[in-house]
RNA sequence: GGGCUGGUAGUAUAGCCUGGUAGUAUACCCGCCUUGCACGCGGGGGGUCAUGGGUUCAAAUCCCGUCCAGUCCA
């Protein structure tokens, strides 16, 4: 949809779009920039630009619009305390690990929170309403603004205002009129400082108005009024209309404490430390002008190096200033803005890594080390990341806990990128000493398979320019897209199927034919459990037709058939198979226990990354970081045994989504995205509890035993542990002692035959200086050593054999051996392996001239079908044809003797 | 999720494109030199070329699968 269009409608009509109630009390009048005609309100009513354009711009830095100062915590407190004065519940951050959403791997926005996805449709579901929360978001957008913009983050803290509009919530002029006075009457901003810019929000299939507010150009929230769906102009309005207000925590502190950057005012004492580190002052006048150019410029240039070097140029800065204040300045905030990244998104759960969302994490670390090293700076990561969680702890307690996991696997982390360095190096000091520079296609092979980048190659001096089609050609790679269709079903005026195997369950019943199509049939009840949450489905027979697979299409079940399908409006008869179900069911409940057993033995970074439950095998993915050990595979199974042992009850309740993450956390979501409203939790009394649609045992003795078969790391920070239970898992511990004695005889076996093989070397090494030794006493006629034939005629040697007793070892090692000691000497070997018919022909310096060692293992070779190559001083060939072995060796004798 | 690159002696690597004796360095062992060490000199051992299949008379080399590691993109 196009935001342009939208915004066009909606401010050409302003009194049902834009004025709220407030701009009426307080005599707000909406005008038109001069600059760039958006629309604005303003109390102010001599003010004819938009906060953009103002000259007003940033002018905060130096000189805070209010008389009180908040930092980052301190700012939380009195947004907190305001909107709860105002009836709002304050509700905790959610993850950053956006486990609720298939679609993001990270929380971007307060919003999303409440976002659920089902079936394409986005619904909300509020804990509480209205409610505020301080939620993190990750954004890894534009990355290289961060720490030197003065006001992009990797994260930040989302200040989060949401309400539905009914008899507890509120619409647009409540809203305004709340962010209004939080400003003016809690933080304390002058009413004529504040301006409104009329804008749009549209994304995922809706959209409305919003405003802007900003206080002297810095844009500290937006609030969004999520009306209206569908294409514009056959738009319809929202059944559920949302207040998505969405403000800038650090941008709040930053108003009020009107330090050069957002920085200053936000990672608590962790700057300053490093300030002092580095030894720089960051509280002069030179960077407040500094970051107030490049506030301001960040909206006239394009390009950010283009801001910066016009900050430079009006502050005056001379090289030797930026290269000891600007630059490491601007270190020192990536490196605390990325750490702090870190923490949240390791405590939450995620891992560095090379697929999904943990390569932004490996790439941010990366930058940190990175930075500490081109600015020679020494930090500790330990220290730094527990100030940085003795800050946050304040406003986050969770993170307090996941202290130590953070470092475990920052160092883990650290220790990676700096091996993938030391390869770097020897790749590129390789490349320096060929002397040739690489090609474009090289350089390209290089950056994507050993992550050397052009930058890297020209700093060491391998290459003098970078391509200018490197980059070119590197987007070019990346261009296809892929698309996935979605099959379209016959099913849209079908009923949803009353699914027994959440009630009685029973293992017959009788069911009426709704729907039959190719070969698939929907019933109006069913007992059969249609794949999902990783867990395979029911087997059996519908009215004697064989059952081969079960699927859900939305709320319906559709059974697929084999041998064919009864008519539609039929009663039939339906079975399902209950040893395949009870196997099935008894890999599932281990999947859970299993999990939990991994995390006790392992971490706290350990989730279910996916899983499959079949009848005689089930995986289980789980995000860790390093390959398990012997040790800590049996440990999990010791402790997945023992919670079978203790027989612990298995209990299954359903609560409301957000009462169930209130009480149990986001932990629940191990099996990924559960979409409905009321979710199904499997509790194992408190050692796992989980979210959950699958089947599962009454108690945890009913499985009997659980036997993990196999663990492989699958991926980067995925571990797949791959196991089998209850009578399976007796049958595997059987099979396994069964294949341990039938490995051992064949090692046995195996080494016997390399023992032969080393054997015979060690004879043919023993045996070829004796019979060389012999060879070379004679000097004249024909004689015959050890089944070796010998022909001497005027000087002219010719050794020949085709006994069994030699083998290819021999034959090569011997007569390499004798050209080399007489160069007029030519051999000849013939030897039979499997089932084909090999020779092997060395030429010495001066017999090679006449007789050519290439052209004799051509032509036996020939003969017996088959052929040969080499050179003149050394050759082989063969063939299959064994009937003419007799042939081929007169053919060899003949070609030598002449 | 989609690619790409690599795996050869304890270690580091060459050979692979274009199939035909698996090579070099370092470490190791023995000897010489030296009071001893370091250096130097001479000799020696060490490889199922990650793994399973295919093509071929012949595969480290070509083709396919698997495992392991690394890396880029979304």
């Amino acid at each position: 949809m196009d935001k342009k269009e939208i915004l066009k409608e909606f401010s050409s009509d302003p009194d049902r779009y834009y004025k709220v109630k407030l701009f009426e009390e307080q005599g707000f009048v909406r005008k038109s920039c001069l600059k760039c005609k958006r629309f604005f309100w303003t109390l102010d009513s001599g003010r004819e630009l938009c906060p953009d354009d103002a000259d007003d711009t940033y002018s905060f830095i130096g000189d805070p619009p209010t008389t009180k100062r908040f930092d980052y915590t301190q700012a939380w407190k009195e947004v907190e305390s305001f909107f709860v004065k105002n009836g709002h519940t304050s509700v905790s951050r959610y993850p950053v690990v956006c486990r609720w959403r298939d679609d993001l791997y990270f929380t971007i926005a307060s919003i999303v929170d409440f976002q659920r996805i089902m079936g394409s449709k986005v619904v909300f579901e509020f804990p509480a309403n209205p409610l505020v929360v301080p939620q993190t978001c990750l954004r890894f957008k534009d990355l290289e603004n961060v720490g030197v913009t003065g006001r992009h983050f990797s994260s930040f803290c989302m200040i989060g205002q949401h309400s539905i509009p009914n008899s507890q919530g509120y619409w647009k002029d409540k809203c305004v009129d709340l962010d209004f006075r939080l400003l003016t009457n809690q933080f304390g901003i002058k009413k004529e400082e504040v301006v409104f810019v009329e804008d749009v929000w549209a994304g995922g299939g809706s959209f409305g108005s919003s405003l802007e507010y900003f206080v002297r150009g810095l844009e500290i929230g937006n609030a969004v009024f999520t009306e209206f769906q569908g294409e514009l102009g056959k738009h319809t309005t929202l059944d559920q209309k949302i207040i998505d207000m969405g403000a800038g925590l650090e941008r709040f502190a930053w108003i009020t404490m009107g330090t050069p950057t957002a920085y200053d005012c936000c990672f608590g004492p962790i700057t300053n430390k490093l300030f002092q580190k580095v030894g720089i002052n960051s509280d002069t006048e030179l960077l407040r002008k500094y970051f107030t150019e490049i506030a301001k410029g960040l909206e006239n240039f394009e390009d950010l190096i283009d801001v910066r070097k016009h900050a430079i140029k009006k502050v005056g800065l001379t090289d030797d200033q930026v290269n000891r204040i600007i630059t490491p300045l601007e270190g020192i905030y990536l490196i605390a803005d990325h750490l702090r990244t870190l923490i949240f998104a390791i405590s939450d759960g995620a891992l560095p890594s090379n697929v999904g969302g943990g390569y932004n994490l490996r790439m941010i670390l990366r930058r940190v080390i990175a930075t500490m090293n081109r600015l020679n700076l020494k930090l500790d990561l330990d220290e730094l990341i527990d100030a940085h969680i003795d800050y946050l702890k304040e406003t986050y307690p969770e993170l307090n806990s996941s202290r130590e996991d953070v470092k475990t696997i920052l160092k883990i982390e650290s220790g990676r990128y700096e091996e993938s360095k030391s390869r770097m190096e020897k790749v590129a000091s390789k490349l320096k000493g060929k002397g040739k520079p690489p090609t474009v296609d090289e350089l390209i092979t290089m950056y994507e398979s050993d992550g050397i980048t052009p930058d890297y190659l020209k700093e060491l001096d391998v290459i003098s320019e970078i391509p200018s089609t490197f980059y070119a050609k590197l987007s070019d790679l990346h261009q296809s897209e892929k698309k996935n269709k979605v099959e379209k079903l016959p099913l849209d005026d079908l009923p949803e199927t009353d699914m027994l195997f959440y009630k009685d369950d029973p293992m017959e019943f009788e069911a009426k034919v709704l729907r039959v199509f190719d070969k698939s049939v929907v019933l109006d009840k069913t007992s059969f459990y249609a794949r999902g949450g990783g867990q395979e489905p029911d087997h059996g027979t519908i009215s004697n037709y064989k059952v081969v697979d079960v699927n859900k299409h939305g709320g319906i079940v559709v059974h697929e058939l084999e041998g064919g399908v009864p008519n539609e409006g039929m009663v039939v008869k339906c079975k399902v198979d209950s040893l395949r179900r009870e196997n099935i069911t008894k890999n599932h409940t281990s999947t859970h226990i299993l999990n939990s057993s991994s995390r006790n033995v392992l971490g706290s970074w350990i989730w279910q990354h996916s899983a499959f439950k079949e009848s005689d095998h089930a995986r289980l993915d789980i995000t860790h970081h390093s390959p398990l050990s012997e040790n800590e595979i049996k440990e999990i199974e010791k402790v997945a045994n023992s919670v079978v042992k203790q027989n612990i009850p298995v209990s299954i309740d359903n609560f409301d989504r957000g009462t169930a993450e209130q009480k149990y956390g986001f932990r629940i979501y191990q099996g990924g995205v559960v979409p409905v409203k009321s979710v199904r939790i499997v509790s194992i009394k408190d050692f796992d509890v989980e979210a959950c649609g699958g089947t599962h045992v009454k108690k945890t003795g009913d499985i009997e035993i659980i036997k993990i078969t196999k663990t492989k790391r699958i991926q980067d920070g995925v571990v797949r542990i791959e196991f089998v239970s209850g009578q399976t898992a007796f049958d595997y511990i059987k099979q396994k002692e069964i294949d341990e004695i039938k490995n051992v005889e064949e090692s046995v076996q195996k080494e016997q035959m390399q023992n032969q093989r080393e054997e015979r070397k060690q004879k043919a090494r023993e045996r070829i200086p004796v019979l060389l030794e012999q060879v070379s006493t004679y000097n004249d006629g024909t004689t015959t050593i050890d089944e070796i034939q010998i022909h001497i005629t005027n000087s002219i040697k010719f050794c020949f054999t085709s006994s069994d007793q030699y083998d290819e070892f021999f034959h090569i090692n011997f007569g390499k051996r004798l050209v080399k000691d007489n160069p007029k000497t030519t051999y000849v070997g013939i030897f039979e392996t499997g089932p084909t018919i090999r020779i092997i022909v060395y030429s010495g310096e001066e017999a090679s001239k006449s007789k050519n060692a290439g052209n004799i293992a051509k032509s036996v070779a020939e003969i017996l079908g088959g052929a040969g190559g080499g050179d003149a001083k050394f050759a082989q060939g063969g063939g299959k044809d064994t009937s003419k072995k007799d042939e081929a060796i007169n053919k060899a004798k003949s070609m030598i003797l002449g």
